[in-house]
DNA sequence: TCGGTTTCCTGAAAGC
DNA sequence: TGCTTTCAGGAAACCG
């Protein structure tokens, strides 16, 4: 599952390799998985074709393509998304979508099973549009602090978990990262967003900042189909603490963590340790 | 506006 | 062994 250390973890791969390439040809297997201009393929690939490109950057956990003449690429990858770059004369591999071919002999492969990811074109800024406009501050930004996450929730009876979910208040979160974060912070999952504590803010931003950086520093977590641009796997999920370990002992205390559903969405923490 | 639920989708794992 | 059911979840749509 993509969340912001895997989504940067394949820009970096990308970046190092397709930066300054040309898309030479666009071949879309499966037309729902362009997302703008919607399920149009032939739009898209005329689109892209021909384009270098400058950058690619990461907001929460969208990718973004900028090509020369102002045109860019939006990509997400949902739960099982992948974007691999591979040799132009690579097989394609079963639930691959859309690959884009360069003029370096290269090829990015965009798989996805599940296919709740896409692809967009744009050909304005997509900075100033939505989904990107909406969304929260980066978490590893400075204007994601303890007294900005307390102003924020203030109000709001929603769960602390799903407030952090919430792309819209904070990009790049997923439930791997916010089960970790709220171990860390020693909070439960269920309390109310506005409930939370001055106290709780600074332990909170300082949990989900770390968990993030250490996300990153392992390339990401590998759960079921995430891999790096390059194939390989990330070995953040060695360090989970409560994420997909229900039942087992809690490493700090050694009691069963217990699993819960919070909106919707599979969460484990230990009751002895996130008592705030 | 807010918060909760449903939908999309397929493969792995569990249950029978 | 083989079939059926359950579960996983990001984001948008939907509803009250």
């Amino acid at each position: 599952m993509p969340e912001l250390p895997e989504v940067e973890t394949v820009r970096r791969g990308l970046a190092s390799s397709l930066t300054g390439a040309v898309i030479t040809a666009v071949e879309v297997n499966l037309p729902k998985q362009v997302r703008r201009p919607r399920g149009d393929a032939q739009a898209f690939a005329e689109g892209l074709t021909g384009r270098r490109i400058l950058a690619i950057d990461r907001r929460g956990k969208y990718l973004i393509f900028s090509f020369t003449e102002g045109c860019w690429l939006l990509a997400h990858l949902g739960m099982s998304g992948r974007l691999l770059v591979k040799d132009g004369s690579a097989e394609v591999a079963p639930h691959t979508h859309i690959v884009l071919r360069f003029d370096k002999g290269l090829a990015l492969h965009y798989q996805d099973v599940r296919q709740f990811g896409g692809m967009a074109f744009w050909t304005t800024d997509p900075f100033q549009a939505a989904p990107l406009v909406h969304l929260g501050p980066e978490p590893l930004s400075e204007a994601f602090s303890a007294a900005w996450l307390y102003k924020k929730s203030r109000g709001r009876k929603i769960a602390v978990k799903s407030f952090i979910l919430n792309q819209k208040i904070l990009a790049g979160v997923g439930n791997i990262y916010a089960d970790e974060a709220l171990f860390r912070a020693g909070i439960r999952p269920r309390k109310a967003a506005g409930r939370l504590s001055r106290a709780d803010c600074v332990r909170l931003q300082k949990a989900i900042q770390a968990v993030l950086e250490e996300g990153i520093a392992a390339g990401g977590s590998s759960i079921r189909d995430y891999v790096a641009a390059d194939g390989h796997t990330g070995s953040f999920q060695r360090a989970h603490a409560v994420y997909g370990r229900k039942g087992a002992p809690c490493p700090r205390c050694g009691r069963p963590l217990k699993g819960v559903l919070v909106g919707g969405r599979s969460s484990v923490y230990c009751p002895h340790c996130q008592s705030s």
